[in-house]
DNA sequence: CGAACAATAT
DNA sequence: GATATTGTTC
């Protein structure tokens, strides 16, 4: 493919404490065709955001302290307003990761970040319209009450996933009804791919990471199967009310 | 042989 | 349409 499809002017807004770093990734942004806007604080970011909701179509978050403040732009961006957001930090152990994804953060990037990396960000708003027009997660606001329940509560409901701390654990007997892939259960395996690298993804060592008792390789297989193929099929939807026409890259 | 990848079935 | 199963290659 020598000619490439990219969604030009997606709006991106950064947040990040240090000065010095919002202009290198302002700089990087612009160069991969994005608006860029930056905040070093998160409450002016977030007012910002309320007055210009249309306009954000995607958010970086540096993982600063305290991070609270972090995990309450993460909630109200992608609960309150539906604006799909990825944190970054220089720390990028396994625990910490997983913490953001199952808070709803769409990637977690590790700094310094690559251009390359940039580049396909875009991919987490169409991820979205993905997880809508493919009902991936079948009631959002179900799944995210689920993970404030505890695991005996959970237990008893008919989605038959046992968790622990929003993590799925278990899927309970979906030998004999088919596996649902709830946004909590597609989280674990996209940070799980994320952990391995595009290249180093492969079934078995996705599951592996996983930890979900009872979830097969075969399961994970036919997953990533229609993951890959209809990855970029999206580029031509509506992003948020608004539709991002694609312009051709060389 | 087991696992990945691809195609097809349910 | 989403996941399971089967088939083929590595």
């Amino acid at each position: 493919m020598d000619q490439e499809l990219w969604p030009s002017g997606l709006g991106v807004l950064v947040i990040d404490n240090n000065f010095s770093y919002l202009k290198v990734m302002e700089e990087l942004l612009i160069k991969c065709s994005y608006k860029v806007t930056t905040y070093n604080n998160v409450r002016e970011a977030m007012s910002f955001i309320y007055a210009n909701q249309q306009s954000v179509d995607l958010i970086i978050c540096d993982l600063f302290f305290p991070t609270e403040d972090t995990l309450l732009i993460l909630r109200e961006a992608t609960s309150k307003f539906g604006i799909p957001t990825v944190i970054m930090s220089s720390n990028g152990d396994t625990s910490t990761v997983m913490k953001y994804i199952t808070n709803g953060a769409s990637d977690f990037l590790i700094k310094p970040l690559r251009i390359e990396e940039l580049k396909n960000i875009w991919q987490h708003v169409f991820r979205k319209q993905i997880g809508a027009e493919h009902r991936m997660c079948n009631n959002v606001q179900h799944i995210d009450q689920l993970s404030f329940r505890t695991t005996e509560a959970t237990a008893t409901l008919d989605s038959e996933i046992r968790e622990n701390n929003g993590m799925v654990t278990d899927i309970q007997d979906l030998r004999k009804s088919r596996l649902i892939w709830t946004m909590q259960l597609h989280r674990q395996f996209i940070a799980a791919v994320n952990s391995l690298g595009a290249d180093k993804a492969v079934p078995k060592k996705i599951l592996e990471i996983m930890k979900v008792k009872h979830l097969t390789r075969e399961q994970i297989a036919s997953h990533l199967q229609v993951i890959n193929s209809f990855w970029y099929i999206y580029i031509y939807l509506l992003v948020q009310d608004k539709y991002i026409a694609p312009t051709v890259v060389a």
